[in-house]
DNA sequence: GACAAACGCGAGCGGTCGCTCGCATTCTGA
DNA sequence: TCAGAATGCGAGCGACCGCTCGCGTTTGTC
């Protein structure tokens, strides 16, 4: 009995749970790394689907055996992929999504929050492609899924702080989708034009998001002194 | 001389070009609608890169080689869908992005514009399916291009009617692009829900759109009595 | 230095895909 | 009537995919 080692722990993994993560080297976390950054540039230049894992692997400098050393298979990629997103859109844009003083006039939110995400598209485009390519087999995109619903959650608690108090819950859910729509729609124009283009259309993002939340916000403090 | 038959053209078909129709029966522009309506439902149900030939003809009750006997390859497929999907359109819902009087408020505009691209999407699912999913391999992919390009130029001609007459040419491409670009993100919204939600989804299309055109409409004709 | 575990490789397995080919059947026009 | 074109079939080719497996190498620990 004693003679046992001191972890019997063998990796456990359910059906789509995560498995506890096995002794690692240093080594092996900067493969995870390596393979992680080579994935974001395939999924980017080509989306998810038509991504292939030996694709990936050769972007990072090794062979299809050591990529499936470190991934159970090619949706795990996409899912790591998306926590680690998520993780640093908390990090460094956490607050772009925060509640808002409601003295802040709204072209002001709206145009804070749209060029916070903004730039954190251009430095992840990756971060676009897993948002929208919904294009994964097997019906459960958990990484999309995740980051769309974070995302979501996220817009409403800002919209709470700023439409209208009485606003039926349903109707604030319904306008975060509308606005996140807006924005990915957006997004999608200004990615795929450049300079002074790209920024006329940054600005008719935040026109389009103003415009259409302005007659939904308490107008209580936007002229105090009217 | 006179002994050759009247008709020596043989199909001559350029890379991408269109080869001049052959000789059919019609049996054979049966099987090719039969065709078409299985691709429809099978890009519908799974998107154009993982539909499979072999579906496509399952599902229209006929053998792979069958297929192939009408079209060269599958992305013809999607392109002559596309085709008379866009034909469909101008012929059922022509008047529906014609110029307006410039007398009808935006918003009367809007919501029938809306109304009727709502109803031709819900009639013929698959044009959203080709719309979406820009997921064609070799980059170009001709009847989603198309299909996008012609209705950008429809909704343009529809701003110039409804636009401030001074508005610069790009303004309004870029405008028609965000109009579009809202329409689109609103109609994946209205299609994923259903009764109640979705027709109070379909409402927030048309106040987004309203909103964000209103300030650019020429005003002159909105309170003839203001 | 010895041993086990982690790492790394790459040929290749099983499968699917787009598409072909040889051949049988049906239709058309003279 | 009958030659030839159009239509129809379906096994299967070649290519590629996600992923595996056996085996050699490196690393951490005692």
């Amino acid at each position: 009995m004693p003679d046992k080692p001191e972890k019997p722990e063998q990796p456990e993994d359910t059906a789509t749970g995560r498995e506890q993560p096995r002794r690692r080297q240093a080594r092996g976390e900067r493969r995870i790394q390596q393979l992680l950054e080579a994935a974001a540039s395939v999924f980017c230049a080509t989306g998810y689907t038509a991504a292939s894992t030996n694709a990936i692997a050769r972007e990072a400098g090794v062979s299809p055996g050591t990529l499936y050393q470190f991934f159970p298979n090619k949706e795990a990629i996409a899912i790591e992929l998306g926590d680690r997103l998520m993780h640093d859109l908390r990090d460094t844009y956490g607050e772009a999504l925060a509640p808002v003083d409601p003295a802040t006039p709204l072209a002001d939110a709206v145009a804070a929050v749209v060029d916070r995400l903004t730039a954190f598209n251009t430095d992840h485009p990756v971060f676009f492609a897993l948002m929208h390519g919904p294009d994964m087999p097997g019906g459960i995109t958990e990484a999309h899924d995740a980051l769309h619903t974070s995302l979501l959650g996220r817009i409403e608690t800002l919209l709470a702080s700023l439409l209208a108090p009485g606003t039926d819950k349903a109707d604030v859910t319904r306008t975060a989708h509308v606005c996140l729509g807006i924005y990915k729609a957006g997004l999608e124009l200004v990615l795929s034009h450049e300079g002074t283009e790209q920024q006329a259309y940054i600005q008719e993002i935040k026109n389009a998001l103003t415009r259409y939340l302005d007659p939904l916000v308490g107008h209580h403090l936007d002229q105090p002194a009217g």
